[in-house]
DNA sequence: CTCGCTGTCTCGCTTGGCGCTACAGGTTCA
DNA sequence: TGAACCTGTAGCGCCAAGCGAGACAGCGAG
């Protein structure tokens, strides 16, 4: 079996290699399932559209992987793309400090 | 100091009652330093606009708060909506089951 | 050859974030 | 009483991105 260890995870490629044949389905059946057009399906596989929350519900509904799961990924390279866009700009914030105390009570707010 | 207890935490109640107080910040200061024209922050303060990875990428620049954080939280609602909006459709979808030993894999990918 | 699946491209539609202008208040200070 | 500065909202146009649909080429099985 292939193995997956790349940094960066790609939603689709995990969609692709692992779950659809997970489940036995092609892709036209998994839309046809799934209720989305088969080119909607595919631009998710191929990285040309990212997991919304909708597909996740959707993906999550179909397979049983948390909708979260399908969404942290998604969620990981968001983030990558838009530092990557902000290189120039994030240096000209000024970085200020947060009381101790204060950062520990939002923690409690993470999941 | 006011407790914020509600199960779906607002992103834009946390830096509205939390951070920006911690950091010393007017709204207006804090928009110039993020970079931003003020309505953009008062959009998301009122919770009218969601936390992109763009922003949430200038708020941890600003504040120290980790971008995941914000997405998280984010996260949550987007989510929320979007199953509000599937109340119909989710159930047209056929539940399968993943094999156990794949689904123990998919748990490597996530974070 | 026919059928069905794959994969991509293009079009039009819609949603939503963003910056901008404008407006209505409120507060502080000279 | 002004002036300066903040808050908060509404409306506008711009632009990026997801989505469905139609179309096309390629491929393997029956």
């Amino acid at each position: 079996m292939r193995t997956l260890d790349a940094k960066l995870i790609h939603p689709g490629t995990v969609l692709r290699d692992r779950v659809l044949p997970g489940l036995g389905l092609s892709v036209i059946q998994a839309a046809r399932e799934l209720c989305i057009c088969r080119q909607t399906l595919h631009r998710i596989l191929a990285g040309r559209a990212a997991i919304t929350p909708d597909m996740a519900a959707r993906l999550s509904r179909l397979s049983g992987v948390p909708a979260r799961f399908w969404l942290d990924l998604q969620q990981a390279h968001d983030l990558a793309h838009a530092e990557a866009n902000l290189t120039d700009m994030l240096p000209r914030i000024p970085a200020h400090a947060l009381p101790p105390a204060l950062m520990k009570e939002l923690t409690t707010y993470a999941r």
